[in-house]
DNA sequence: CACAGGATCGTT
DNA sequence: ACGATCCTGTGT
């Protein structure tokens, strides 16, 4: 065997565990803050989240919920553990971790991460250079991840495509308001359920976490 | 079938 | 502060 081709397969361990479904199948608001420091992984690349957003139907005007169950949402309302990936603004592939019990309409917003590997692949999708905000902002992580809404559905505790895996537990978390949602009625605006590891630098909007 | 607006981002 | 860019959900 050649050199080039040994080291064709060789693949970096991934770190730490797939998380098991039923890691999912809980209120997003707990889901939310246990998935901090958490790893994403798709092909060669491996992303740690800094920053989530929980949201939840029922009781939640900012929910994609809200409208009930549509073609566009349909992931989101399914069992728990699933991706649910949609396009906003028509140009950024924003991705959630379907939590709850099926039925409702709850989920994880992934809106920052660190690259802990595969850097070059995520520099070249994001055409930028190396930068610790490089991943601020779910945009973002989208487009590292190279994300289309034909990702939703995908089972994120089984071995393929897209993992999540278990990370350490977080130090210290940040709390505050979600960003961009001004459309949803005040409790819902102000509501504590964005959430972001204190030390991580990948976070947007920090002046309005503590 | 028209239309308003969005869980954003990069530039000005 | 604004435009990109397109699809969704709503109202008629």
């Amino acid at each position: 065997m050649t050199q080039t081709s040994i080291q064709s397969q060789e693949h970096h361990k991934r770190p730490g565990n797939l998380l098991a479904q039923d890691f999912y199948a809980r209120e997003a608001l707990v889901v939310a803050r246990e998935l901090l420091g958490a790893f994403i992984c798709k092909d060669d690349i491996v992303l740690r989240i800094t920053e989530v957003e929980a949201y939840r139907w029922p009781g939640d005007s900012a929910s994609h919920g809200r409208f009930g169950k549509t073609a566009r949402n349909e992931a989101l309302w399914g069992p728990a553990g699933h991706a649910y990936v949609y396009i906003c603004y028509g140009i950024h592939a924003m991705l959630n971790l379907v939590t709850n019990e099926e039925g409702e309409a709850a989920g994880v917003l992934i809106r920052s991460c660190d690259v802990v590997h595969g850097l070059e692949a995520v520099l070249k999708r994001r055409r930028a250079q190396s930068d610790p905000m490089l991943l601020a902002g779910p945009g973002k992580v989208g487009q590292a991840l190279a994300l289309s809404k034909s990702d939703s559905h995908h089972p994120l505790f089984a071995p393929g495509g897209i993992e999540v895996r278990r990370g350490a537990r977080a130090n210290k978390i940040l709390t505050g308001p979600r960003v961009g949602i001004d459309y949803s009625d005040e409790k819902d605006r102000l509501a504590p359920w964005r959430f972001a590891l204190a030390d991580a630098r990948a976070v947007t909007a920090r002046h309005a976490l503590k």
